[in-house]
RNA sequence: GGUCGCUUAGCUCAGCUGGUAGAGCGCUACGUUCACAUCGUAGAUGUCGCAGGUUCGAGUCCUGCAGCGACCA
């Protein structure tokens, strides 16, 4: 059976087979009665979930591989280890893209009219919609299927009605008018955190206002009073100058503010100025909110396009006058000249008739910040509109607090600040769009003017008995439904056996840049509605990025497709790839130009897995294997030091999952299985598992390499769960010993399961440096690989000649020494001291001559005293030994020790070998 | 404008609570002794952005500067 593997892994050969089984095996399952009933304790991850119509790409490979590392170990652990799949409908992006289709077929949804137009939404995410699910079981995501949910679920919308209603009869939903971000492309409104401000090179312009007749008089002194932003005009009349970076809102102007106590523009308030272009007459008016500092201290006031003017209207007074529509052109509000216009179009017209009247004061570059929209990349609108709010202060005030005491933490922590100042200056949320894909928002009006806002849908108005109603044709917000992920998806607001086993959960992962959209939102209604947190660590990883540090999207074409990576190199050598990279606070950077260079690392690895075992398994044979405990006596130098490096890797593999410090497991645990399993380990081992060897010393092998697999394997599994549960079900087993029936729900090894050993850890170190330099000398002096070579050993500590001597196998094995001996040497040839004090001789008759060897030595002594000069330079300086701690300068102290034995018993060799 | 982060080997990056620099890839040389050439062995390369400071000791802490970036207004 062993013989059949084949000398490469295929990935393709193994990978899909064992998902199969285990899907088959119900281990991703996790029923409430596990906790409810078996007690076990829960560990619960539920999925960001991704948009019904994605297709993978390599940042939800990212996100799921770390997801999976975690739930798989968990799940080892023995933790009722849950992970939550789904998708979400993604309102604004998937109605987008219906429209699209539409499109091409010359159609609008206007077309459709709305029935049809959702009808056909959903017709396209029952066809192409979920299969992002189907490609994460292709990276070995260990979801539990049989609870797949969808944000617009029949469960699911309960949960948001209910919600929407509880909040809007607690006085946290309201409706009103306010300025909101308007996408003139898809015609809705969005949230704060929907418009991304980019950083933009505009322009800022300075325009002047004619002022009134009648305010001559104000306008003359606050000339005096020394405002050079206002002066005469050719004809005589007065102007104060305004700025603004969108001069096409100066149509809808209504008012100039200045702040209250600048003494500039003390006497112009209250002054009337003719606003250019309109022929309508605007006053000027004091607020707080104006920097003096800013331009000319003058603030041009747009309250229907502008968020702070529509405020200072609010507190002042003044009109509010919208002049565009909503795909933003010039509405008929505006000047008949400019009507209909589109909204850059109108802006240059604007500014070439206040031009031709004299009016441009100047203008200057400025950068600022101008808002997109996050789906089309349309820029956003400010715009007078009546919208649905959620008030959020009260929402954010246990959020706040949760991550202030620590019952929620950040990794990387640097994100609990982010996350704080977010909910510290909260703002109410827009949760209304004006699309036809998503949740409709649950509230009726009736003609007699009652707004009814219920749960289940009316038949009548409960005031007037009136049955004409109609319901609000917005839909909610995505992220609204989003936010109750975590308890929505066990069926809350039923109170499930699912909710009480599963709720809270524990651990979400996902990118830093839906904190503010999902993360926090999530927190705040766990609170609302579950009385605590959804989960109370918050792991934010990278973002993946190209070879010049730019996200991967489509639209710059430098993805890389995760399922070509695993159908090309497998799933396990792109999770190893992705994890080995997942330094805290790291981006991800994979070439997209040579996707083989990126992976190969990870290819590789599970490639020498693949070949450990298989070398393993051949060597094993089919003869029953001894349990460890049964050849305890017969365990040999190397026995005992794998074994204590097994310890030493499942303490340090433990310690850094719990940290979140991936790219260490990852790392810690290909040094320890390549570096010391197979370089050192099984190369130790292989003389031994031969027909030819002492039967105690083969079984004493056999049962450890049995044991080190086994849990080599078990430590990987979580990062390479393919490659090592293909080898784990064909390795042999103990006899009399339980074997679990399969390595996804083998005991995680546990820090503790075996002790550290010390001496045989130091004594194999010994060996180790032996062999290196033995190694480095042939090397150096050109011995041929296949020449054996003899050694004599002089000195060093008591044990160490027997301990060579049991490793004479090994030493020929690894370096090609045929003969160890004590003794002086004699003759030509090679010398090295080790650090542990011994004398090594290699005799190279022939091979070099005196001079060279000479001066290789004159070297290394060079080398080692000056390493003993820095040591004892630290030594004597007096601060250093008062004040280091003793630990220290005990290292320091046996460090230079060591070294001063090294140089003298160094030269005393080349003392010697000039003498001859 | 505010807040925060980054600058370490040719490349991509690690380096936790300060003890005197690492990994992978790449590069050089040798090697096919039957687990693996998706391999083995050995090797080369760093004034840890610049300037100060704290400390016995700083890549690691503090300040300033330069360059890059992120988020928020």
């Amino acid at each position: 059976m062993s013989q059949e593997l084949a000398p490469r892994l295929d990935p393709r050969a193994i990978e899909p087979a064992r998902y199969r089984a285990w899907q088959e095996g119900g281990y991703f399952h996790v029923p409430a009665s596990a906790v409810l009933e078996d007690g076990r304790e829960p560990y619960v991850i539920v999925i960001p979930p991704p948009n019904v119509t994605a297709a993978l790409h390599m940042g939800h490979g990212l996100n799921n591989t770390v997801q999976d590392v975690l739930i798989r170990w968990r799940r080892m652990q023995g933790r009722a280890s849950l992970w939550v799949p789904g998708t979400d409908h993604a309102g604004i992006a998937t109605q987008n893209v219906v429209e699209r289709q539409l499109a091409e077929e010359g159609l609008h949804r206007d077309d459709l009219g709305r029935e049809a137009f959702v009808e056909r939404v959903w017709e396209f995410v029952t066809e192409t919609g979920g299969t992002i699910l189907e490609q994460l079981k292709a990276i070995g995501a260990s979801c539990d299927w049989q609870r797949t949910r969808f944000t617009l679920d029949d469960d699911l919308q309960r949960a948001v009605r209910e919600v929407f209603v509880s909040l809007y009869e607690k006085e946290l939903i309201y409706r009103g008018e306010y300025i909101i971000n308007w996408c003139p492309r898809c015609l809705t409104a969005l949230s704060n955190e929907e418009a991304e401000g980019t950083e933009t090179q505009g322009r800022l312009w300075h325009l002047r206002y004619p002022i009134a007749e009648g305010s001559a008089e104000a306008a003359r002194a606050a000339s005096e009073a020394g405002s050079a932003a206002v002066g005469r005009l050719d004809d005589g009349r007065w102007y104060l100058t305004v700025s603004t970076t969108r001069p096409e809102t100066m149509l809808g102007d209504t008012g100039v503010a200045v702040h209250p106590g600048d003494e500039r523009y003390e006497a112009l308030v209250g002054a009337d100025v003719e606003l250019p272009l309109t022929g309508r007459t605007i006053p000027v008016v004091a607020d707080h909110y104006v920097d003096r500092e800013f331009g000319s201290g003058m603030v041009k006031l747009t309250p229907a396009h502008d968020k702070n003017d529509f405020e200072i209207a609010g507190r002042t007074g003044i009109e509010i006058l919208d002049v565009m529509t909503p795909d933003a052109h010039l509405s008929d509000a505006a000047p008949e000249a400019f009507r209909g216009m589109e909204r850059f179009v109108a802006r240059k017209a604007v500014l070439a008739a206040l031009e031709e009247l004299g009016l441009i004061a100047g203008r200057e570059e400025h950068t600022h910040s101008v808002p997109h929209c996050y789906r089309c990349g349309t820029i956003v609108e400010p715009r007078l509109s009546e919208q649905w709010f959620v008030s959020m202060k009260p929402l954010a005030e246990p959020a706040l607090e949760a991550s202030r005491d620590g019952t929620i933490t950040f990794t990387p922590p640097h994100w609990q600040r982010v996350y704080e100042h977010w909910m510290e200056n909260i703002q109410d949320w827009c949760i209304s769009r004006q699309l036809w894909w998503g949740h409709r928002i649950p509230v009726w009006y009736c003609a007699c003017g009652e707004q009814i806002v219920v749960r289940e849908d009316p038949s009548e108005c409960p005031k007037c008995g009136g049955t004409e109603l109609e319901q609000d044709p917005d839909v909610l917000d995505t992220w609204f439904s989003s936010q109750l992920w975590p308890f929505s998806v066990f069926g809350w607001p039923k109170q499930t056996d699912d909710l009480e086993a599963f709720y809270p959960g524990h651990t979400m992962v996902t990118g830093p840049d839906i904190l503010f959209f999902w993360v926090a939102r999530m927190i705040m209604m766990g609170y609302e509605f579950q009385g605590e947190a959804p989960f109370t660590q918050v792991y934010l990883h990278g973002t993946v990025r190209d070879m010049k540090g730019r996200k991967m999207s489509k639209s710059l074409g430098n993805g890389i497709d995760p399922l070509g990576v695993v159908e090309e190199f497998g799933a396990d050598a792109m999770r190893y790839t992705i994890v080995s990279q997942c330094a805290v606070g790291t981006d991800i950077s994979l070439d997209h130009e040579d996707v083989e260079a990126a992976f190969a690392n990870g290819r590789n690895f599970a490639n020498k897995i693949w070949n450990a075992g298989r070398f393993a398994l051949m060597s094993l044979g089919e003869d029953p294997v001894q349990p460890l405990d049964h050849v305890r006596s017969d365990l040999t130098l190397e026995d005992r030091w794998i074994l204590s490096r097994v310890a030493h890797a499942s303490a340090e593999a433990t310690r850094r999952l719990e940290r979140f410090r991936l790219h260490e497991v990852a790392e810690g645990l290909y040094h320890f299985f390549w570096g010391e399993v197979c370089d050192w380990y099984l190369e130790l081992v292989k003389s031994r598992l031969g027909p030819d060897t002492d039967p105690a010393s083969r079984e004493a092998a056999r049962s450890t390499l049995v044991t080190v697999l086994d849990a080599a394997f078990r430590l990987l599994h979580p990062i390479v769960p393919f490659v090592t549960s293909e080898l784990w079900s064909r390795l042999p087993w103990p006899e009399g010993a339980d074997r679990p029936a399969d390595l996804i729900i083998a005991p995680w090894p546990e820090p503790g399961d075996v002790e550290r050993d010390e001496e045989a850890e130091r004594r194999m170190v010994e060996v180790q440096t032996l062999v290196v330099e033995v190694r480095r000398l042939r090397k150096e002096y050109g011995v041929g690989e296949g020449a054996r070579i003899s050694l004599l050993v002089e000195g060093g500590p008591e044990h160490f000649l027997d301990t060579l001597a049991l490793q004479a196998g090994a030493l020929e094995q690894l370096a090609r020494i045929e003969s160890v001996a004590g003794g002086a040497p004699s003759g030509v040839g090679a010398n090295v001291v080790l650090p542990n004090g011994a004398g090594l001789f290699v005799p190279l008759e022939g091979v070099i001559d005196v001079a060279s060897e000479r001066a290789r030595m004159a070297s290394e002594v060079d080398r080692i005293a000056g390493l003993l000069g820095a040591v004892r330079k630290r030594l004597s300086n007096e601060q250093f030994v008062a004040n280091a701690p003793d630990e220290i300068v005990q290292k320091e102290h046996d460090k230079a020790a060591q070294l001063g034995e090294q140089v003298s018993k160094l030269r005393e060799k080349l003392a010697s070998l000039s003498d001859s």
